[in-house]
DNA sequence: CTGTTAGCGCGTTCAA
DNA sequence: TTGAACGCGCTAACAG
């Protein structure tokens, strides 16, 4: 049916051997003989079959990577960095949705494991103890991207989300703020939740502002509870004069849910979001934002998992990226 | 080194063939035994090998699915859909991310039917010959998934585009706008730059306006291309009372510009986009829009292919699903 | 420079 | 209900 290297052996009257050899690019070759088996290939349309390619060598020259949302604008950006030093080093990726369930996660870990991928790239939310049972049993590395993790050995690339939270809320403290709310992520998502939280506070407390969980509310990220979340903030005595949403997709939320509530921003109320995901210039007022470099991310992180795919010895198996502060026009001074 | 089906019979004290018929929940396998062999899977940790298996069964129940832009909200929401009914089948799927070039479209397609895969879901711009060629050599079923081909025989789901962008572009002819002027994608792209030109050209004849491309520009589907194009609208004399983008994200940048600039939409212009992703709703005004059903469209066109792998007659191979008119507050009667 | 041969890990007859 | 044996398409020694 289809056709396979004996094929192509047969019509070029070489070996199955000097076939592979050819595809493989291999230079013990006569390049007259190389040049029969490329019209070979070419007369028979033959495709090498990767699966058996894989079977032989043990190797698939392929990675998995698995994302947890392929729809949010910050995980597809990182992506885009992986693709990109993939390709520059002949890997394909493979994609693997996870829906951000913590099962499903665990599915595709082993469906990418079982596919013999050479190596895994995991961006996720909270790293479990069943996380990090099925990266051990898997024989390839790993690396987390855009995720971090406290168990010591497991190499990750990530920002620091905490210092970032600090900054942004920063930002707005030298700014004369003192009453900030904080729109957040969940706590069970140690990162973008609790890290940015813990960031929020710390920053409050240094420059003495008591930290006072009446001016938190959590959210899931989306706009919609930016949205929803702020009119509670609007209501209160005294209304915080700054808002601090751990993204920038409820912090956009957040801008509506004040300009449509007849105030402005930034001359009511500034906000800051972080992330500086696209859709931040895309509002008006820009939203003022934390930048967290995703593409570097991405990039850094596939480039790690070369290394150790290849065995190399990586000085540096846990990296930090710098974050960085942007301020835009949904920010003023507190007069 | 790697834990092996051999290993397994080994251990548990029957033949591979056993442990194949278990792990393929076979039925004809003693209960007993049936438990034997998975105890030996649990104590060892055996994870079949997928590449092995692929090879002996001819069969990697996996689909690919190129994707002009992982960062596209279109694609994405496209992909969920895919995901979904991929699952609920028990097909994996690997995406792959194609940079909407051409030469990297034709190179991935290859890759995954090197790979193997029982199907392929093919998302791009334009399907030139050489798409078809690469289609036709493929032994598995290729179904093109929010695009079209003229191709004949080719399987499709798509929306109508030139349809789409005509009701777009009533909407505003019946609210009273003569002079409206269009943002447009590139010619080259068939559905979302030339039908959509084309439905908008068709809406204003069938209105009895007379089209003039003086009040087309052409845009790339980006924010700062909508932004970047509109200033030159203001400028004309007369200027127009509406625009209808491509696609909502420059709808999106023209409306920041028409605001920047100092008036109001949709008191001074109107403004409507295609497709409702979801920053549709996360702009003030909101904006008007024509409805693709994107979900549906990748689960219709998985559905359709799992038909075709599975060797099913299907009725209607070529399908286009129906789009809607969404009408927010980006639009308003010129009087 | 080229050919022969032995697996890679598993599904699948065919017998038993 | 089970096992033995073959082969999927290819890579990788090894021999020549």
């Amino acid at each position: 049916m289809n056709v396979t290297i004996y094929d192509v052996a047969r019509e070029s009257g070489v070996s199955m051997a000097t076939v592979s050899r050819v595809v493989n690019n291999n230079p013990n070759v006569k390049p007259q003989t190389r040049k029969k088996v490329y019209e070979a290939i070419e007369r028979l349309g033959y495709r090498p079959n990767a699966v058996a390619r894989g079977l032989a060598s043990k190797k698939t020259t392929t990675v998995g990577v698995v994302i947890p949302d392929i729809s949010n604008a910050i995980f597809a950006e990182v992506a885009r960095g992986i693709e990109d030093i993939a390709n520059m080093y002949h890997y394909n990726i493979i994609l693997c949705n996870a829906d951000k369930k913590k099962e499903k996660e665990i599915r595709v870990i082993n469906t990418l494991l079982e596919k013999q991928v050479d190596g895994l790239l995991f961006m996720g939310g909270k790293v479990t103890e069943e996380h990090v049972h099925a990266f051990q049993t898997a024989n390839v590395p790993i690396v987390l991207c855009a995720t971090t993790s406290e168990q010591e050995p497991i190499p990750f690339v990530d920002i620091n989300h905490e210092a970032a939270a600090f900054d942004a809320v920063t930002a707005l403290i030298v700014r004369g703020h003192r009453s900030i709310a904080m729109i957040s992520g969940p706590m069970d998502d140690p990162s973008n939740g609790l890290a940015r939280l813990q960031g929020y506070r710390r920053a409050l407390e240094t420059a003495g502002i008591a930290f006072d969980d009446k001016y938190v509310r959590i959210g899931n990220y989306r706009y919609e509870t930016g949205n929803d979340l702020m009119p509670y903030f609007l209501t209160m005595h005294p209304r915080p004069t700054a808002v601090f949403a751990a993204n920038d997709e409820m912090g956009i939320g957040a801008i509506h849910a004040i300009q449509d509530a007849g105030l402005n921003v930034p001359g009511d109320i500034s906000v800051i979001g972080i992330d500086n995901t696209r859709m931040a210039s895309m509002v008006r007022p820009q939203l003022s934002t934390v930048a967290q470099p995703m593409y570097d991310i991405g990039a850094v992180s596939m480039r790690l998992l070369t290394k150790l795919m290849n065995k190399e010895v990586v000085s540096q198996s846990r990296v930090v990226l710098a974050h960085e502060l942007i301020v835009r026009n949904s920010v003023k001074a507190n007069t």
